[in-house]
DNA sequence: ATGGCCAATATGATTGGA
């Protein structure tokens, strides 16, 4: 069972080379973030021609979430728990029946939080309680879990190419990297992090200043798994070449290998 | 963290992104 997470920003315009990514790494279950779609204009027919099922959840304009399956939705959620103002499309969770019970995807979008001193740095920190309290009572389930995004977060020093620049940033100042870590020690294993210390796997480089040429990277997009998760952890990998196609998301795909296997 | 971008909107300018 291969599980990705990848930020297209727009599935319009991303919509080439999802499918050539799809094609190339089959994954069982992508989960994508920054659709910026609504859902009546959600480019279906290429996704379901390899064999996907979907789950969508998208607004117009900004934002929008989506995850794609080859296995049946067992059920679909929308939304992330705890604020009934938030109208942001950017968390829709799935359930799929395996032999090791049900195996619950959360493919999720954190608010960027920039700049630091508007009212964006209280939404992304209170979002972030709010993923911690889902997270606190979906683990109590003692079930596979995945949470797979872009979490706007860089976690440590080693995932960002000049962390003094960063430090004051929403992405990586303290109080956020605070948060994260309450999130990943409520029991929750970085698969990329488990499975090897190479510093620098980035998986965003901004369209600016020449980030991508210079590899000014972060690592901001991550597939945390519960421990049921962990313990059929195989591999975890980056797809950093598929920034360097024509006409590249400034993000690209992070995926694991689960050894579950799934009741057709 | 900026020299340099990209996407969505009815836009020829602004907002959001990271």
């Amino acid at each position: 069972m291969r599980i990705a997470t990848w930020n297209v920003n727009s599935i319009k315009q991303r919509i080439e080379n999802l499918v050539a990514w799809l094609s190339e790494r089959q994954p069982d279950i992508a989960c994508l973030q920054e659709t910026k779609c609504v859902d009546e204009a959600f480019p279906r027919a290429p996704l379901e021609a390899l064999g996907y099922n979907l789950a969508i959840h998208g607004q117009k304009t900004f934002n929008g979430v989506a995850i794609l399956s080859k296995y049946r939705f067992d059920e679909v959620i929308l939304g992330l728990p705890g604020d009934n103002r938030d109208d942001h499309a950017r968390f829709i969770e799935a359930v799929i029946s395996t032999a090791a019970g049900g195996l619950r995807i959360a493919c999720l979008y954190l608010p960027n939080g920039n700049p630091v001193n508007s009212d964006k740095y209280p939404f992304k920190i209170s979002w972030m309680d709010r993923l911690i309290k889902y997270t606190y009572e979906r683990l109590k389930l003692e079930e596979p879990l995945v949470l797979a995004g872009d979490f706007n977060v860089i976690p440590a020093p080693e995932d960002v190419y000049d962390p003094p620049a960063w430090i004051e940033d929403a992405l990586f100042r303290p109080q956020t990297r605070e948060k994260f870590r309450a999130l990943v020690n409520l029991g929750l294993i970085d698969a990329v992090r488990a499975t090897t210390d190479t510093a620098s796997l980035y998986t965003f480089w901004d369209y600016q200043a020449g980030a991508w040429q210079k590899n000014n990277g972060l690592r901001i997009d991550h597939l945390l798994l519960s421990a049921q998760a962990a313990d059929r952890l195989s591999a975890a990998g980056v797809d950093k070449h598929v920034r360097s196609w024509e006409k590249p998301s400034d993000h690209v795909p992070v995926y694991v290998d689960l050894d579950i296997e799934v009741q057709r």
